[in-house]
DNA sequence: GCAATTTGACCCTA
DNA sequence: TAGGGTCAAATTGC
């Protein structure tokens, strides 16, 4: 029994080792790409990520080599104490250095453990004309009338809380647009059985449609089998024809064709970085999509576009 | 009857 | 003290 012991913290030990070096490895690369080359800008959001997994890992890891010393911690404990130590050493070429152990007061269990968990956690956002299609089962728990905006905001948390999915979202209506456009703020990962990559923690800001954007980088986002190209002025979106207005199941993308006038590559299961070719028009664009294994080609046979102002028919993309 | 939503009250932070 | 986030009882819908 102690020989099995000894032999799994020797494994652990190897382990943090071998990660370590991977972290110390992909950050050397990381300053090998050069700033404001937007050719490159998907390599460094890669490469951001690898980082983000690698630190959380060794994070997880090390946490485990205590856990003998610790009171029992739960699995959303473990997830959500090694996921912000993860996002603190994002632009730290050092390996991120373990981190503080909770004490049973710190645990979160009360209103005001949670009103702080909420301002130091690290929230990201997403634009979206469809804020409630993003492939988890939310409950809403409140809305609010806020002060700044003459449009409510409303409150979600995962479904699946009673079982420790600590996942909440706000959703607030930017516009008065038709579709309105609103902004979602997600808080904590889900850890729940919809999660389809729970040990994954990448908090993605989507590009504002309305808010200038690097030329020739689209943010592309897919929620179930619709797509949506942000740009500038500019909304591309797209969903198959036998499929529009049904809840199908969720198809994860591997990467987006855009008709060899655009490449697209895949950044976590929602989000897709879009680059295209100069002097291209909508006219250009026929979206196929490879589906991954056994990497067959889905057609996508209907298209549309929405313009904040311009009409791409006849101008095309701007900034080209 | 159960589950989801609504809404006023309460709590916390700045 | 104002504004934002959450709670929980009441209401609604299936």
């Amino acid at each position: 029994m102690h020989e099995i012991i000894e032999r799994s913290v020797l494994y652990q030990e190897l382990a943090i080792q071998e990660i370590t070096r991977g972290y110390k490895l992909a950050a050397r690369l990381q300053t090998f790409i050069p700033k404001g080359e937007p050719q490159l800008e998907l390599v460094g959001i890669l490469l951001e990520e690898v980082l983000q997994a690698l630190s959380m890992a060794l994070s997880m890891l090390k946490k485990s080599g205590n856990t003998c010393t610790q009171t029992q911690a739960s699995r959303e404990q473990i997830i959500s104490e090694t996921s912000s130590a993860s996002f603190s050493d994002q632009g730290s070429t050092e390996a991120p250095e373990e981190v503080k152990i909770p004490t049973s007061a710190s645990i979160v269990c009360g209103k005001r453990e949670r009103q702080q968990r909420l301002k130091t956690m690290d929230p990201w956002t997403k634009v979206t004309y469809a804020p409630h299609d993003d492939g988890h089962q939310w409950r809403k728990y409140g809305q609010k009338n806020l002060q700044k905006s003459k449009l409510a905001r409303s409150y979600y948390r995962c479904t699946y809380k009673d079982e420790g999915c600590p996942a909440t979202k706000h959703v607030q209506q930017k516009d008065n647009n038709d579709p309105p456009l609103f902004l979602v703020t997600y808080y904590e990962q889900h850890i729940c059985k919809t999660n389809n990559n729970p040990m994954i923690i990448t908090p993605q800001i989507t590009q504002d449609p309305l808010l200038p954007v690097e030329p020739n980088l689209f943010s592309f986002e897919s929620n179930a089998n619709k797509f949506f190209c942000y740009h500038e002025r500019a909304m591309l979106k797209a969903s198959t024809t036998d499929q529009q207005d049904s809840d199908l199941e969720r198809v994860d993308l591997q990467n987006v064709i855009i008709d060899q006038t655009a490449i697209g590559s895949v950044v976590n299961n929602e989000q897709y970085c879009l680059e295209a070719v100069p002097n291209s028009t909508i006219e250009d664009f026929s979206l196929s999509a490879c589906m991954s294994p056994p990497w067959e080609v889905m057609s996508l046979d209907y298209l549309q576009m929405d313009s904040f102002g311009f009409d791409p028919l006849h101008e095309g993309f701007p900034s080209f």
